[in-house]
DNA sequence: CCCTGATTCGC
DNA sequence: GCGAATCAGG
């Protein structure tokens, strides 16, 4: 494989669009360790390994039905609510990947007529885990000190980080 | 066994 | 610098 500059600038499109290693090297007739060797060479932004990105997409695609009773979860990926505009859980080591993919509204917690926070506190899985259960505020699913920290201004996610 | 990306290392 | 082999994980 010549590299040549039209070669080079094809491989940071295709690797911008977010295709696959292997579908890259499809398109361009080359394997995919030749597309990730090059591309790890040209310091391209490494996209998330699909370990991780496919874990994040997961959880947030299937973000089955949960009671909110305070009883910890059995499973290690435990169900998080989902935010409506740009959540700040106290949940460790969440990446968000597809925030389009996020509902604009949904409340997986409540129910019940019960107005009390779901904020998640403590790490689920673990006999500590509970939720907040403070009076919601204002028709949202949290208190008024978890919504505050809950509703973050979509700006404020930066996913640049020099 | 399929997939993914990351890293290694002989060339 | 290149990329197949290998590794690590879902």
């Amino acid at each position: 494989m010549d590299w040549s500059a039209e070669a080079i600038e094809q491989l940071r499109a295709l690797w911008a669009e977010g295709h696959s290693t292997a579908e890259i090297g499809r398109r361009m007739g080359i394997s995919k360790n030749a597309v990730v060797g090059k591309a790890h060479r040209l310091h391209l932004p490494a996209r998330p390994s699909p370990i991780q990105r496919e874990q994040a997409a997961a959880s947030a695609a299937a973000p089955r039905p949960v009671v909110a009773v305070a009883v910890a979860p059995v499973a290690a990926s435990a169900p998080r609510p989902v935010m409506p505009a740009a959540p700040r859980p106290p949940v460790p080591a969440m990446r968000a990947a597809a925030p389009s993919a996020a509902p604009a509204v949904v409340r997986p917690f409540p129910r019940s007529g019960a107005r009390t926070c779901c904020w998640p506190i403590g790490e689920p899985g673990t006999p500590e885990f509970r939720f907040c259960t403070s009076e919601s505020f204002a028709g949202k699913p949290y208190c008024l000190e978890h919504a505050s920290i809950a509703y973050v201004k979509a700006r404020d996610r930066r996913e640049d980080a020099a």
